[in-house]
DNA sequence: CCGATGACTCTGC
DNA sequence: CGCAGAGCCATCG
């Protein structure tokens, strides 16, 4: 269970549902500090049977990283609509569903209007 | 060893 | 906000 992917993988499952991270965020949880890459590997590699939320998975912009109308893109989109994130032509507004949110929002207090 | 590749990221314009 | 360029890093031929 120390192997980097499998460290990647534990990084992704710890994402708690509703909420998303970015690329180099699940890099440094996992301890890979700058291997953002890798952690795309990972997710390319992930077999489709198993149990992961790679959906929650982002660019560091908030953005899917498929091309979009691709069906991964499709795909993505609508399983995070599902589990109540507003995803809004591809993107999703990090600021509200990131992992750090809540604490973004009580250091710097509730995103304008 | 070298060059190419990619579910990436940051900076500048 | 979008585009181009450069940096980064593991993998592959």
């Amino acid at each position: 269970m120390s192997d980097p992917y499998t460290r990647i993988y534990q990084a992704i499952a710890d994402i708690p549902a509703g909420r998303v991270a970015g690329y180099g965020q699940i890099a440094m949880r996992a301890g890979l500090p700058g291997r953002a890459r890798m952690v795309a590997r990972a997710l390319r590699d992930t077999p489709d049977d198993m149990e992961l939320p790679w959906h929650r998975v982002l660019r560091s912009d908030g953005r899917i990283a498929f091309p979009e109308g691709s069906a991964g893109w499709r795909e993505q989109s609508q399983r995070l609509r599902a589990e109540g994130v507003v995803v809004s032509r591809g993107r999703v507004p990090m600021s509200a569903f990131g992992l750090d949110a809540d604490l973004d929002r009580a250091l710097w207090g509730p995103p304008p209007a």
